[in-house]
DNA sequence: GTTTAGATGCAATAATATAACATCGCGCTT
DNA sequence: AAGCGCGATGTTATATTATTGCATCTAAAC
């Protein structure tokens, strides 16, 4: 099990090179990669950390748009639905999915400090789940594994 | 790994011994077991499903007090903390610990239909995901493992 | 060119959660 | 017993998160 999210990286590559791969995975799926949509990532690429849909709205409106509270949770729910994005039920925010195209089960390191949020996987956490809800004859739909405490930058700080 | 909380039981005897629990529990740790909290375990093992703050202040509320928001959330942040309930993420819900007392690190097994809540053992997850997260030297505080789905009677039902 | 499904604009409101501050009640000290 | 201190409670107001409903627009499909 890998984790990712908190070490150093060339972010305006990051960014440019996952617009490009949202755009052709739209492309080839026949979703619609609006300018609203690509937008609202560009935004959460760029923040690189969770964000409540006000934030992103703040910054839609700053835009220039004038932006309602459903711009923003409609284009998060595209993210969301696309894989693009992932929502943090701890924090009621949204992350950019930094690893976008490969089908994955995410586990969320999520910095209670600088929201701060580093993703692992999690399909080994899912089997085991899988396991137990077979026992019982649960049948599980989708899965969400977050852990909350201190990034390593933080740590320092304190 | 065992699940538990599908299976049919002995619920006004549960919610005695429970609430039996919960008082020497308190007693021996110098906690203040009141009425209101007292009657919000109550409320919660009787519903035996994830309930909203607000459903529970609707409770409250007909048992004549006038309560307000904060009544809710004051109880249920002391049930939580004393460990005596858990919060669902998922849901912005809240639900009764079903095996009071054992120090435990849930997984909660949700039904999307009729909100029931199996809980399961998920120790091993926790270990997987701590040592991803020593790898990048993350500190974990807290684990949220939930799953979403369908319990047994809501796939007969469907 | 018409149809149609999905995307957007917009207004209103619902649902969830907390801040702030006064007051109460109870155990402790004296 | 009186006074103190602290945690619990009562109450008002407000902050934050999320959705509903409906009109309109756009672009692809036929």
């Amino acid at each position: 099990m890998s984790a990712i999210g908190f070490e150093h990286h060339d972010h305006a590559t990051c960014i440019v090179s996952t617009l490009k791969q949202a755009e052709d995975n739209c492309a080839a799926r026949g979703l619609k990669f609006t300018p609203v949509r690509r937008r609202s990532l560009e935004i959460l690429l760029r923040e690189h950390r969770a964000m409540g849909a006000y934030d992103l709205l703040a910054i839609l409106t700053d835009d220039g748009h004038s932006a309602q509270p459903p711009v923003a949770y409609r284009a998060l729910d595209f993210l969301v639905s696309a894989g693009f994005a992932h929502k943090i039920e701890r924090l009621n925010a949204y992350i950019a999915c930094c690893h976008l195209g490969a089908d994955h089960t995410p586990a969320f390191l999520i910095c209670r400090n600088c929201r701060a949020v580093g993703e692992a996987d999690a399909s080994q956490v899912e089997n085991r789940l899988d396991a137990a809800a077979q026992a019982v004859g649960f049948q599980i739909e989708r899965t969400v594994v977050e852990a909350e405490g201190l990034c390593p930058s933080c740590q320092d700080a304190a």
